[in-house]
DNA sequence: CTATCGTACAACCAAATGGTTGTAGATCAG
DNA sequence: CTGATCTACAACCATTTGGTTGTACGATAG
């Protein structure tokens, strides 16, 4: 499996970024609103570096954008890697149907 | 937000299962099928014993279960994990949806 | 019975992760 | 201009992660 390399070390940045409590909450207000980072920071009970440090995790992982307003940065969602993500497990669950749909056939033929 | 703790450490553990391209492979394989972990182990270019600690991650996840079978172990996709994992994002992607309907009623109205 | 197989687990290692503090550059307010 | 604010980033630290090898033990085959 050389095919989809890139793909592949895309989906462990997505999934790495949401493994991790405090930048799922991220992740939910900005694609609710719109934040800055020292926004963001006032929320937890951590460093503003280690918000920033979050921000960034999540805007590799495409899930989120920076935009500059002046001397604010302002953090938005980003839907395509939500989708991404999502459609991923679609796929595994679609395969899990399947399986499930073969063995409730051999069940009723037997 | 102390409520939900368990979650969220259970959410923890589950996206970082995914973080990972081998334990997407092995989900997806006993998935469809089913496996001894020796018989996954000989699929990878790795040591048995690191396939054996990517079996635990994603059991420990509640992707998989195993089941002992002589001196084998058979492993086996869980469904729960999977659609717990694909319910949460649902849930993101709901959320965004709503922004977006938002935004098409106030252009719209404007 | 003995050798082999499948598994589990401990000990170890390098690299990544999640946090900290400190420094420094822009930008804004007065 | 000066000081406060927002951000970025480096350096550091403890813990976790993903891998290794080696040992041990129950189940199976011959």
């Amino acid at each position: 499996m050389v095919v989809d390399q890139l793909r592949e070390t895309e989906l462990d940045r997505l999934f790495q970024a949401f493994a991790d409590s405090t930048r799922r909450d991220i992740v939910r207000r900005v694609t609710v609103g719109e934040y800055t980072v020292s926004g963001l920071a006032g929320l937890y009970a951590m460093s503003f570096a280690a918000v920033q440090k979050h921000v960034a995790v999540l805007e590799r992982a495409s899930l989120v954008t920076k935009e500059k307003r002046g001397r604010e940065q302002i953090v938005r969602g980003n839907h395509e890697g939500l989708q991404k993500a999502r459609r991923l497990l679609d796929e595994y669950e679609a395969i899990w149907q399947q399986r499930v749909g073969r063995i409730a056939d051999i069940l009723a033929e037997g």
